[in-house]
DNA sequence: AATGAATGAGGATTCATTCAT
DNA sequence: GATGAATGAATCCTCATTCAT
């Protein structure tokens, strides 16, 4: 039993914690004791390492937030034109990772923090934006004046089928998910070409 | 002061302010005394009438689900052509009365709501299949094949405004919401033809 | 057991209970639970009448004020002459109602409340200047000049008394302490004529 | 840096910082944590010295008494007349080192501790009659039977107007108390003369 | 000597819900 | 029909204290 540096271990331990509670509740309604016993440790040393409930959540959120953001880039590295760009931001929001029924939980819930809380809602814009951005730089080549549209499109989109995953318990079908996203950035691109 | 026959009166008075006091919040956080106190009456009445607090939230969501249903109901009478009728839909959708940051706000926790009570996910199931249904039969004639496929996304594209839009308090912009999605489905249309 | 107009019994059910808990205690450190429970009712009956802790304590404070301006006041009326007066004042600031443990135990803390509820200190502040007030005004026709001087030595004084009296847990002997005030009146008065 | 002979530097450090973090909250309602942290070191090693809260506050106690004790003593031998020595007693009870705001705050919080704990108890009952003892020596060559009276009067003067000051958040004005209770010993003495 | 790690216990507060009137 | 009265249960959070290192 380490008893030093484990500031970091517990820290992880209690986002993984967080998201997994939330997920298995679909509700921010979780105690702090829930989520620190299924951490592992007492709610005490919740508070000691975070400070408060909201913060907990918070790291919560940047957690989901890196993770997204991480798969997207890697996807993006391995692409190579313009259109595998697109592809690959899409592939990603609905990678196995992020896709999960816990996750999706989480993020539904997300939105619900932002709507009572500042900087959950600074996070979710962000998130948003970078999304935003991501599809227009990819599309910009393809479609020109018409990127912008087409990118905020796909965007709400694709929160549009997480909501509705959110009600489907059934074992997300991620690779169906995706296609239906897919087909349509085809359809406009097949359109413009 | 008649004594009797209240009981309509005051059910609604309970639902309409539930929806407001969630919008006012943002979350399913808001407790049945403030509730009961926006509609004008103690907690206790609040029980007599819907038994506990979590029929109080589904008697909020049928209303919801009930007046939106109406507004696509009427606007479909009004409509003649197939893609009228689609563009009808679609309009109801965004229409003032459903487009506004309180019913955003609830709307969204409705779906979290879905996530634990089997009563509201029943509820939101039923919704999103009338609305499939009816954007499906509004696009048959025009789309063959394709309909259930379009159908499918501009739902999902509808709820997927829907939460971009709970993020910007600013006033909601719902014809700028409309058009967006009515955008996609001319687009769609428009190829076909 | 009436159910109605209960109130105005919990509350002063409530403050007598406090003033008794912190008698007991010698601090202020009771719970409300211990409060609440004393006064026969739950904690969270002790929340609903008077919102939280502060104010029961503040609430205390103004009861026991309000008991000792009373004593003063019978104690004034029954005066006739100047020296009268203020031998009134010095006798009913250690009468048995207020000069008990309990009585004695609590006015200490008040004065730490003082430190941190601002509430708290303007009660002790008024109940300061009204005593030097009392008593400016009974031995101004006595002592003319003097009478600030000594007035506000008197109150000190009377101050310091239950101070002392504070460590001495032995049933207060108010007579005694009242006699040891009155000497330092009656030395200073003497003196003048 | 030398790791032995720390033990002195540390328990003064933290005395010394229990009793400014009284005084800046007013109340014994103080955590290990902040004084440790004042005395720039963990809550851990705090308890390691003292072994305790209490024993943290009572050392405390003991310092502020033995301080006081020292002022007086040496007040004391600069004294060579009887009124020269009571006087020296009331100056030095209100020298810079003891009337300061935060110190004042403290001593009406040992007198809190006293209700509680025996040893706290034990120290301001030995600080009295120590008090007390000085005076009546000094005074008895002047007033003979009256020096008992006299010095349980000044004691609790001395007492009431140190309470007194504890409401005034003002920068202490140690001369005009130290005044104050002067002119009352002064009119005892030319009295008798 | 010194501290980060860890927790059990406790306390204020909130709230849904029940009940007598 | 309507409500004030009342509470049990739950939750966040704090803190003194202990312990391994």
């Amino acid at each position: 039993m380490p008893k030093v540096g484990m500031e970091p271990i517990r820290r992880a331990a209690l986002v993984e914690a967080t998201i997994h509670e939330i997920g298995a509740q679909g509700t921010l309604d979780v105690t702090v004791g829930a989520i620190a016993k299924r951490a592992g440790m007492s709610s005490a040393l919740a508070h000691h390492y975070f400070g408060g409930k909201e913060q907990i959540f918070l790291a919560a959120m940047r957690h989901t937030l890196r993770l997204y953001g991480a798969e997207v880039n890697t996807a993006l590295r391995a692409a190579n034109t313009p259109a595998q760009r697109a592809e690959a931001i899409v592939k990603a929001s609905f990678a196995n990772s992020n896709f999960r029924p816990e996750v999706i939980a989480a993020w539904l819930n997300f939105y619900v923090l932002a709507q009572t809380v500042p900087d959950a809602k600074r996070l979710l814009t962000i998130y948003q934006a970078r999304l935003r951005s991501n599809l227009v730089h990819a599309l910009r080549p393809l479609l020109r004046a018409r990127a912008d549209e087409v990118a905020s499109r796909t965007a709400a989109l694709i929160d549009g089928v997480y909501l509705h995953q959110s009600l489907v318990k059934s074992k997300a079908q991620h690779s169906q998910a995706a296609e239906d996203v897919l087909a349509y950035l085809d359809f406009e691109l097949k359109e413009t070409m």
